[in-house]
DNA sequence: AGCATAAACCATACCGAGTTCAATTACCTA
DNA sequence: TAGGTAATTGAACTCGGTATGGTTTATGCT
């Protein structure tokens, strides 16, 4: 029993299989000149089946793209503040990837999505839908309030801005070394922004 | 030569018709459950021209219910930093809404809206794309650097769960005088949650 | 090994949103 | 009143996504 079964290893790799045939042909001939139907044919798969694995086309492009803010605030260690713990998070992870994604299929994906007004909106509003967890979890058990979905809603847009930054800077030309370096930066530039509010800017009109 | 011509008027007219027969059809059968075949049909239209009007089936929904940031921010006037801009118009104005949008209708319209997941992500969504241009307004004629896109994206993040709370509030019980009363107060803490920094709430565990 | 079950898969037909296009109607202007 | 132009129309089409109902195939049990 449970002996890894074959199974789940077909199913498994048949989900590679057509994440991975999607995204070679949005890459190529870009999202909005290829049907599901192509990409379910050179899949060698039914379009029923596609849809089975993958709920939506969009799914099919930003898939593994996620992340989990709210569980890295509940998972914080003991006297750390959910600030601090995100940004040290931040600091830990350039970009919120899949366990088992390698950094070529990252980056084609990130050109992918970034080429795209909806599928970028989709990121977005995926990222949306993590404010009310995120929102819960500085709520520490209880009911959030308005400043609880407030502070929500301004670290989730600061990190999707810092995402933007860095897909917006990897698709132009930099290496990843280079804008994972300046990253770095930008994180503490965000979280500090986040931490002491927009009054404190030094170089403002 | 311009004189009102009947032609704009019945424009305009079959415009309007188009847009109530949807909203009505809407809150009385809910979004998903309406075609636009059916919305065309009662209108007494065709389904291109239904296109011809509105784009797609969501912005018959969200009709209206839009607002600009950016032209706030531009045209604020002498010695007035854009967060007071910003805090001044919300201060003034509980919802954004065109010009001429009876309060009845706006009601509806929202519960409408509130009451489907999808249209409340294409409304963040709408939001989300004021962004860039916000961050130009911010910017103040220079490219927008890094700290303009993270102060426009907190500002919107802030504004748009204002709305959320107001919508929630009214769609939920409120007479629409009490969510206003609620919405004025919510502006203050959201502003100065935005100028002062999440490290200066009060009652943060 | 042999067999029943259920999971994965398939082909096909279907639905609704949105587009294309040629033909028609209604307004406007000279 | 004639001719141009903007609005409208019906019909056929594309594509994303679903429903149906049937076929293969891994697996668990005996």
């Amino acid at each position: 029993m449970m002996m890894a079964g074959l199974r789940e290893r077909k199913k498994e790799q048949t989900r590679r299989r057509i994440s991975q045939v999607a995204l070679r042909l949005f890459d190529e001939r870009g999202y909005d000149q290829v049907t599901v139907n192509e990409i379910a044919e050179a899949a060698g798969v039914a379009k029923v089946t596609l849809f089975s694995y993958f709920p939506t086309k969009e799914c099919l492009a930003t898939d593994g793209v996620q992340d989990d803010m709210a569980a890295v605030v509940t998972g914080r260690p003991e006297g750390c503040s959910p600030i601090g713990a995100l940004r040290a998070h931040c600091r830990a992870t350039a970009v919120p990837l899949a366990k088992d994604m390698d950094v070529e299929t990252l980056i084609t994906r990130i050109r992918v999505i970034s080429s795209n007004p909806a599928l970028l909106a989709a990121v977005h509003g995926a990222q949306m839908s993590q404010r009310h967890e995120l929102a819960a979890a500085l709520a520490d058990g209880r009911e959030p309030d308005l400043t609880a979905h407030l502070m929500a809603a301004q670290i989730t847009a600061a990190i999707t801005t810092l995402q933007e930054a860095f897909f917006h800077r990897l698709a132009a030309d930099a290496s990843l070394e280079q804008a994972a370096g300046r990253l770095a930066a930008d994180v503490e530039v965000a979280f500090d922004l986040l931490e002491h509010g927009l009054t404190h800017v030094k170089g403002e009109a």
